[in-house]
DNA sequence: GTGTTTGCAAAGTGTTTGCAATTTA
DNA sequence: TAAATTGCAAACACTTTGCAAACAC
């Protein structure tokens, strides 16, 4: 049944269950939001890019919601947030520990794990506060 | 002579010296931007911040001067912007290579040297492209 | 003088918000 | 039915731009 959405089936359930698990209701939207981000490939996404591909699949959902659920999505800890300049923000669908490199000619973010990076010798923090993040950022260009 | 203007003698050829250096014509505004910022320390500075300041001391600088000039500074090379959130730009006169901490409380950044910190294991970059940078934002905030 | 820079206000971009209508549990 | 979510349009914060007047060389 409900064979009009492609995600059906198993899949369907499981981002259910992902959106109930994070404490967010499975409403069509969402669903559709998070079939197109939780595929199993690690994805970086900008707001518009994710309501352009969901107008082109035909699943109205405004673009003020794509801002809200993006944002609960991250709330929830299912999505990280990437700011690499100015502009647009970029949502990672992928939330474990890794860095980035970005294109400056392209524009485009890609993951590199953790591990391909090792950092030494962190400076010591001021009082009263902990480290929350290490964000690094490989900004590369064309050598051309 | 030119007694009105807090940056006199030395200070002030200096400025001019910079900006003429820069390829930037020295203009009343100019100057007196950059005598805020070069003043030996380094600043992290948003073109608001930077632009109450000029107010608070009577220089009639517009804010889109400020941020042309800010701007103009950039592409000169005296001045590197930082984005550590969407938000506002950080122009950041320390130019060498150095690294960042930003505290999520409260909003501020502050350098650390690039020596506090080793990356080791960079990773192999695409095809003809080139490591323009390395950022680093050492995200902290309180532990209470 | 000629080309650059300024300042203002208007336009632009990306994001958030107020609120009535709709949907979910 | 009560609470959460949607969609629209308006509001927002930050930044850039168009153009006439002012300025630097």
């Amino acid at each position: 049944m409900n064979s009009k959405n492609k995600s059906a089936s198993g899949k369907y359930g499981n981002l259910q269950t992902l959106l109930q698990g994070a404490g967010l209701r499975p409403t069509k939207q969402r669903l559709a939001l998070a079939g197109l981000l939780f595929d199993g490939c690690d994805k970086h996404v900008t707001a518009e890019q994710v309501h352009a591909s969901l107008t082109r699949m035909k699943a109205k959902v405004s673009l003020a919601t794509v801002y809200n659920s993006l944002n609960h999505f991250r709330g929830a800890g299912l999505l990280r947030q990437v700011v690499v300049d100015g502009g647009q923000a970029f949502f990672d669908t992928n939330i474990g520990s890794h860095h980035h490199v970005f294109d400056e000619d392209t524009g485009l973010l890609t993951d590199i794990p953790a591990a391909s990076i090792r950092v030494s010798h962190l400076p010591k923090l001021p009082q009263g506060k902990k480290l929350a993040r290490v964000d690094i950022v490989l900004r590369v260009q064309s050598n051309a």
